[in-house]
DNA sequence: TAGCACCTATAGCAACGCTATATGAACTGA
DNA sequence: TCAGTTCATATAGCGTTGCTATAGGTGCTA
């Protein structure tokens, strides 16, 4: 296959990396074998992406708008804490289904190249969290739990992918899911021990007030009483956790 | 510095390699400017290592000794759980400290290369876990338990790394550790309905954080801060708008 | 038609991973 | 003692890589 064909060569080299890079299987990828399959040359290519690496964020960037619309793509079924098991299902199928695109993504992250991407993975999580702790479901702040949930989201789609394709088992995938959405959930907190229901049974109340604050707009408040009232809150919420 | 002293080359080779590699913050580390640091020219470099990515492997294989020398460094506590903890902060810590080594190790993996870096890894954990549930204290399979466990360890070690050294927050780790440790172990309070409490306003929260505050004599906030607070909390949970 | 951006091609550089071949040093067995 | 063998290193260079200086073609506006 080729795409010599009526697409502009800007596209034509970005789907000709991509589908290098899908079927490289970690090997490296030249830019002399994409600029061929692309039917271009050499100069085009530093012209419309500047460098390999452009060209390779760019593919990320194509793969990574593909991963929101699949992230976004149910409809909100209303339980919160179900679509975030959905989300992290859909995750772990998008880094197996595209392997060396997500292990560019979210393996090779490094302080200084990284980018907004593992940001905006974050904030969808979050947006679902806060929709969680609205309802009184969470157990803690909703940033801290997108940060702690799609960090072992990560890691277990990364152990998934080590694996050769045929041994895969996925139930380390529900079982790491269930146990840190079971962790971050509140109903967990009644029934636990009884040293640690006394103390974040505040912090539960005060994280679910916040989220519902934020989402409703009260107006019980002047706004410059509800900044301070917030900023106790947060207080309140991020108290003592070792 | 330079390795031209006393040492053989092969092992001067390993140490420039681990150097380059550790300060090159992630940037390509060629052949030449290995042997070049280590007084010695390409071919010795191939004689010994055959091949750059066995030199890179026998770089890894170093640390991974170091690696498992931290995991085994401090003595059974007795309590497996609490070993485990430490065992988890252990390998934070390690890819924090050597974190060029650690992405090559866990965040390169891919099918064919290695797992056999990983199954170690696991085997650690897989061994303390295995007292644990002698001990009564687990909840799944060891083995299962310290996929599950290691994975969720290496997505947040590299999320961590991932970070601008300056704003990494540990708590991240904590948390997820502590959410692990305590889904694979027995005692928890199992069970509770998926979706137990409905909808949640904005007054259920604060009727339920004032409750919570006066049982628990939180100390986040000064007693005159606390009493406009809970003016405030009193203002919104007399309110009617939900 | 002239001028002007844009885009692409020709040709080639420096650096890369790696190797065919040769040389020296150290050990063997007679 | 010394040829034979093996191990370890060096010289020199091959083919490929990412990238670019330069020039030419194309379609637009005037």
């Amino acid at each position: 296959m080729s795409f010599d064909g009526q697409l502009p060569p800007k596209m034509r080299l970005l789907r000709a990396a991509a589908e290098l890079l899908a079927k490289s299987a970690g090997a490296a990828v030249s830019t002399r074998q994409i600029t061929q399959l692309a039917g271009v040359t050499a100069p085009t290519l530093y012209h419309h992406f500047g460098d390999k690496e452009g060209l390779f964020d760019a593919v990320v960037a194509a793969g990574f708008e593909e991963y929101v619309a699949g992230e976004r793509d149910f409809a909100p079924s209303g339980q919160p804490l179900v679509d975030i098991r959905r989300m992290w299902d859909n995750h772990v199928q998008f880094g197996l289904k595209q392997p060396e695109l997500y292990l560019v993504m979210f393996g090779n992250i490094r302080p200084e190249s990284r980018p907004a991407i593992v940001a905006d993975a974050e904030g969808l999580l979050e947006e679902m969290l806060n929709k969680a702790a609205a309802a009184g479901q969470l157990n803690v702040q909703p940033r801290e739990a997108a940060r702690s949930i799609l960090a072992a989201n990560v890691g277990v789609t990364l152990m998934l992918i080590a694996e050769p394709a045929a041994e895969r088992n996925l139930e380390l995938s529900t079982m790491t899911r269930d146990a840190m959405i079971f962790a971050v959930s509140r109903d967990q907190g009644r029934d636990a021990g009884p040293e640690d229901s006394g103390k974040s049974s505040v912090v539960v109340a005060a994280i679910a007030l916040n989220a519902a604050l934020q989402a409703s707009h009260s107006d019980q408040l002047t706004s410059s009483e509800l900044k301070l009232f917030l900023e106790w809150l947060h207080r309140i919420s991020t108290s003592s956790t070792s």
